[in-house]
DNA sequence: CCTCGCACCATACGAAACGTACGGTGCGTT
DNA sequence: AACGCACCGTACGTTTCGTATGGTGCGAGG
């Protein structure tokens, strides 16, 4: 039985929290591993379902009230995560940025010029999302249980910066530098 | 009609290139823009066919030997096109990296501790990468029709570099020194 | 000159993911 | 008590995905 990426998502976050309902794992990842991994929230409805129907949740049904699921980890679903983690990771990231894919088709000579316009979007979109990122370190950089989630933003945060320069660079004209500054910086 | 980004990097393409073929498009989209916006080859026989459907592209039927569409841009396509570069961007790129989610796991306190590896491969994945997106701009970077094509690739290289930064610091354990040079860099 | 094999090219099709839209729930307000 | 709104869950039509398969034609080797 093959389980999907978004899968081992579901069980690496009721490993973390314990048991969970779809809600709750929707709050969790919403800004923390949803950055990396995207996905529609409906996943999270029907991903666990699955996943108890091959053993590896086990489900605990509210019946009063208003409908509710809870997820927990079985042994099954431990093992299958702990193998997943263990095994080799072939995958490069993927990417999928809009504004990316029209800077490439704007450069071509496009009769109106609307990469300045771009650009200044982007820089700002980045800006925000630095923000957040900064702001989730701030509040809990310091709480031990939160230590090692937020070392996983940093890589977040490397890639805004990243953007960010890019888009700075390519709104002043000087992709250059950004070129020669990164020779310096990490030489070949 | 609501067109996918998808469609749009088709038109995208088949506006930078001329008429082209399905193959064509793979091939060119393989190693360029194809890193900014993933999506499976078959995309790229069902969406022209969508495409010439509503108007966007006209189709041009070999009829001997191979069956082979050829697909130009028509005047709508072209329009559908513009407008859409000229409209804003309000979407931030999206991310799936499963070795980032496996980070994310991991560092919650797995048994085994599996991130020295798998920190080593990403290491390995990203300079590989690095090396392909040199070896485009050293092969093309002095060519003038290259030359905006190697602009948007300086994002990539950009990213890359993050990741590699951000997976060797955390192999050789020095994370919190990534994050002082980065404030040093880019001081908020 | 034939044919064999392999890389190239195209597509069918079942399965999975997507995302919108809607409907129920319950708490706080008046 | 009734209302309203934010919270929570899911149904369902549509799109995407990705594998698996089957043609096509060129070049190598006989």
């Amino acid at each position: 039985m093959r389980l999907s990426t978004t899968s081992y998502l579901v069980l690496g976050m009721v490993a973390l929290r314990g048991p969970s309902t779809p809600y709750d794992l929707k709050r969790a990842t919403s800004r923390s591993v949803g950055y990396f991994w995207n996905f529609p929230h409906t996943q999270l409805y029907s991903e666990p379902e699955r996943l108890a129907a091959s053993g590896m949740l086990a489900v605990d049904l509210e019946d009063s009230g208003r409908r509710r699921k809870t997820y927990s980890l079985t042994p099954e679903g431990r093992a299958a995560l702990q193998e997943w983690l263990a095994a080799p990771t072939p995958e490069h990231f993927e990417m999928r940025d809009v504004a990316e894919l029209k800077l490439f088709f704007n450069e071509a000579g496009a009769p109106d010029d609307d990469v300045p316009k771009l650009a200044q979007e982007q820089i700002r979109q980045h800006e925000e999302r630095i923000a957040v990122y900064e702001d989730m370190v701030s509040r809990h950089g310091d709480e031990d249980w939160a230590r090692p989630r937020m070392i996983t933003l940093e890589l977040g945060l490397e890639m805004e910066h990243a953007a960010l320069r890019f888009w700075t660079a390519l709104a002043a004209g000087t992709i250059d530098d950004l070129r020669r500054e990164r020779d310096e910086r990490d030489p070949r």
